[in-house]
DNA sequence: GACCCCCGCCAC
DNA sequence: AAACGTGGCGGGGGTC
């Protein structure tokens, strides 16, 4: 039975405006009528409830605010890949018209599918991609067909364009009028408690969480303003260590991955055999060295090692990281699931999420959200959406508690996105910088405890500039093409870079 | 032409 | 047999 009987109010035969008002109407009020008969099964409102409602303040301050955009930058930026597409089309369509007499459209599966599977009759590349497999023209089936001379050049331009196109659709999303990009954030869209980001109402703006490394320098802080990121480091793995502690009492990848290096501390367990001298320098570059193709050690204890905690098996690893089968089934064995691995808790832990899932169907996070399985308890993406759930959404209140407390407690500051496990705001470049990126470091630190009395915080890291980059990557001076980025982030330490706006790094 | 699904791909 | 999770967007290409 319907709450309101919808069509007594005709709405179709209403003037378009009083149309409006019955949607809107209905809207509303069928999700109050909604929320008052769960509000009867439920008297007493769950805090996490009370904590959503809360980061509408936050978080719609953020839409309406914008992201300030280098439109000049943004403008050659675009102008500049599109060329280079055009020119890269016109030699992908030439090459067509030469094999089969008709232009290639990179982005069309359906075409590529004819081209190469039933023109060039090139073997059949099936993946299997969320259970089903498929026929597929994607980026690793590609790959997989440039074995094949004839198929190079094609396989070569078409992944240029694609990637170019990729980067073009970001730097051509339409900015509002006064040259900022306005991201609507979903609060409660997601069964973890991450936001979500999107286009906004307007149709203006897009996802701001997903704008890749190299693209981001074209947002920047207002005039006299400058940005400051703060994330969290090694967020969900030190989340997975606290689980393992309070369930087991075994702390030991808690330990490493607070030890100041995770991935060199993984390494030292997974390979105890190698020549460690405890020196973090020696570790490190022993750690470096590489342990197949252009992997080092750290690298598949990193790579890896997230895979593993997810729950991926041998089989996805070696698929991921282009690495023989055995020597992914080698590693989770050290790592977590032989006979004498190095983190024995983390199979302990998918076997109670496992056990939670038959009992209860149902986890609750530290932050006391709780989620409901309805997938059946005994199958394996029921059992990884679980495993993946508790510090997913841990790492999601946890930041977003920190964006409440910045809002809250700093009204001298500005805040402009949440990525996850960061949020980006604005300070005024007269301020105080310390004080204001220190301050903001500790309204960031939420302190768990253990039943034990063990105190867990997770360590904010701090970065400051002018535009939403890295200044450098891998050390050097970053950006596309060599783009040097003088007024990118760099790592905020205390009494570190006093360097003011347009001054290089060197003659700072 | 609007709508919808699929594919591919970006983020963490 | 299937093979790590959570999202959003653009384009192709089908249907209505």
């Amino acid at each position: 039975m319907p709450l309101i009987a919808t069509e007594t109010l005709a709405p179709n035969s209403l003037p378009y405006e009083q149309q409006h008002q019955v949607y809107c109407g209905l809207d509303t009020m069928v999700t109050l009528e909604v929320f008052h008969a769960l509000r009867e099964m439920r008297p007493r409102l769950p805090a996490i409830y009370s904590f959503e409602r809360a980061l509408q303040g936050p978080y719609l301050e953020i839409m309406q605010r914008g992201f300030a955009v280098d439109q000049l930058a943004r403008a050659s930026a675009a102008r500049s890949l599109q060329e280079r597409i055009d020119g890269l089309q016109i030699q992908l369509d030439e090459f067509a018209m030469a094999a089969w007499g008709r232009p290639l459209n990179p982005n069309s599966p359906a075409q590529l599918k004819d081209f190469f599977y039933a023109k060039m009759r090139l073997p059949e590349v099936w993946l299997s991609q969320k259970g089903e497999r498929k026929l597929s023209c994607n980026r690793e089936a590609l790959e997989k067909l440039e074995t094949y001379l004839y198929a190079r050049p094609f396989v070569s331009i078409i992944l240029s364009i694609r990637e170019l196109k990729k980067q073009l659709d970001v730097f051509n999303t339409e900015i509002d009028p006064d040259g900022r990009y306005r991201t609507s954030y979903n609060i409660a869209g997601t069964e973890t408690g991450r936001p979500s980001s999107s286009s906004n109402a307007f149709g203006t703006g897009g996802n701001a969480q997903n704008i890749a490394a190299g693209l981001r320098y074209v947002f920047i802080a207002d005039p006299g303003w400058k940005l400051c990121v703060i994330d969290l480091e090694q967020v969900e793995a030190r989340d997975v260590g606290f689980f393992c502690g309070c369930l087991f009492d075994d702390w030991k990848f808690l330990n490493a991955c607070e030890s100041g290096d995770l991935h060199t501390a993984n390494c030292r367990l997974i390979w105890p055999e190698r020549h460690w001298t405890g020196d973090l320098k020696k570790d490190r570059t022993l750690a470096d060295e590489l342990f197949y193709r252009e992997f080092s050690y750290r690298d598949m204890s990193k790579r890896g090692g997230h895979l593993t905690n997810y729950f991926g098996t041998p089989w996805t690893m070696a698929r991921h990281l282009k690495i023989p089968l055995r020597l992914a089934e080698d590693f989770q064995d050290r790592y977590a699931k032989g006979p004498s691995p190095a983190y024995p808790a983390i199979p302990r832990y998918w076997a109670w999420v496992a056990q939670e899932l038959q009992t209860s169907h149902r986890l609750v996070t530290p932050f006391g959200r709780e989620r409901h399985f309805f997938g059946r308890a005994g199958d394996d993406t029921t059992l990884r959406e679980g495993i993946a759930f508790l510090p997913q959404s841990t790492t999601a209140d946890r930041m977003n508690l920190g964006l409440w407390r910045v809002w809250k407690k700093m009204p001298e500051v500005q805040l402009l996105g949440q990525t996850y496990d960061s949020i980006t705001f604005q300070f005024r470049e007269d301020a105080d910088e310390a004080a204001i990126v220190q301050r903001a470091l500790e309204l960031i630190r939420v302190e768990l405890v253990a039943r034990n009395g063990r105190r867990y915080i997770v360590p904010g890291e701090a970065k400051v500039g002018w535009n939403w980059a890295s200044r450098h990557q891998d050390g050097k001076a970053f950006g596309k093409g060599n783009r040097f980025n003088p007024d990118g982030l760099v790592k905020w330490r205390a009494g570190k870079d006093k360097r003011r706006r347009g001054e290089s790094a060197t003659t700072a």
